[in-house]
DNA sequence: TCAAAAACATGAATTTTATCATATTTTTGT
DNA sequence: ACAAAAATATGATAAAATTCATGTTTTTGA
């Protein structure tokens, strides 16, 4: 983790009309671009990590992230992702308790780092933020529902089709539908819930009966509508 | 769903100080209680359906209550209980979106039902209230993150032991150590994400293993540092 | 109160999934 | 560039869990 030389500035942070701080005031906004910090992260490196406490919350300015639990055997399971404009370890914030889960980075990424004191100021003087936040939360914890119902009752294969899809919509598909994120066998088993070697098996399933294409970590998915349907996807 | 003659009041209500309300101002209070509906329920009836829309919040004044989702096949998970002082519904109505999930009662209950604008009068009004229900959402987000990495990754045998020691957490025991809920093997099933075969068969061992007692519903829990430890539970 | 329905229980068979063993390929660090 | 390490791949085996079949008990409603 080594300090770039050149923070990024919040007022034209790309990422900015995304996240739940468009809603921010002039002053607001330039409040927090100049107390924060920054920091560049490489592949594969922890931001923070459980059990920790943070005095603050932090806010992906560019790259992928993987937020994750270390269940009782040291087994990693990934509970959701965080991207461009996302921020991430509000949860432990606001509860004021230890992190519950890590989170580490998937590609090359600069996340900022926000002190507490100026998040709860935002936060009392700004219903509209405190809205944002309320409905950020909302939505998370539907999405958190589902997953627990589908990992619950859904064979492996049909979560792993369903886990593509989420890949999908949280990082989009290149040109050429390439799922744009690049993660190990072992991490999509992560998320799964289920061992690396069964998703490399279902993985083959699924090239053989073309519904994706792999090279490498590469996924291709020539074939939505028949992985939707593996998914068994209802909604 | 029958309406009673008589609806309990806010002001005197006993789950008051153990709820989000407890911030409420005195008018505040006074305004949702004088606009609040209020219904009793039989045991096993349905408060809302998953899919469905609603125009305000429910508060349990008395009972307790299971929120499930149905999964593909028509199995219903039980994400989470609701017991008096909860509020139930608050997800969908920050999200605005359909309802992810549905609400029925465990036992005979009562419970209000706020409109909408009241609720999202005090949210712009009462940062204090607002702060509440953020923490709450959180504390939430956190339980459910867990609910997760368990589900992937332990055996039925640990999840159903957890699952007895989370009734215990969330309705507590009586002075004999029967857990203060009586759920069928199926709904255990639905709590633990298995077959209710693999309920009945796993309630016998731990009985059989000293762990609990059972007599119908009804369970002990006769030795639960065991049972804690059957849980394979860190923290 | 009694018959029907629902819930509970248990064994056997089957399916799903994980684990183990062992190659092969790819990546990484020097 | 090359050796070591890590990741991917695949088959065989084992374990875990579900499903099916069937019987018993309990609850429910007329």
């Amino acid at each position: 983790m080594k300090n770039k030389p050149e923070p990024p500035h919040c007022e034209s942070c790309d990422s900015r009309p995304k996240s739940v701080f468009c809603a921010l005031a002039g002053n607001e906004m330039h409040d927090i671009s100049s107390n924060k910090g920054s920091s560049f992260y490489e592949r594969g490196q922890v931001i923070f990590h459980e059990g920790n406490r943070i005095n603050g919350i932090y806010c992906v300015n560019k790259g992928k992230i993987k937020i994750y639990q270390t269940g009782s055997e040291g087994k990693e399971q990934i509970i959701r992702f965080a991207k461009e404009g996302d921020i991430i370890g509000y949860r432990a914030l606001l509860s004021e308790g230890p992190l519950s889960a890590s989170a580490a980075t998937l590609e090359e990424s600069i996340v900022c780092f926000i002190p507490k004191s100026f998040v709860l100021n935002i936060i009392q003087n700004n219903p509209n933020f405190n809205f944002k936040l309320l409905k950020m939360l909302s939505k998370e914890l539907g999405e958190a529902a589902r997953i627990i119902t589908d990992l619950a009752q859904k064979p492996v294969r049909e979560r792993l089709a369903e886990s593509l899809l989420l890949l999908k919509n949280t990082f989009e598909l290149d040109e050429e539908k390439n799922i744009q994120v690049k993660l190990s066998r072992e991490e999509l088993a992560n998320i799964v819930g289920t061992a690396t070697e069964s998703v490399i098996r279902l993985l083959s399933e699924f090239k053989k009966d073309k519904l994706i294409d792999i090279e490498g970590r590469n996924i291709k998915l020539i074939n939505i509508p028949a992985l939707t349907r593996e998914a068994n996807i209802m909604d």
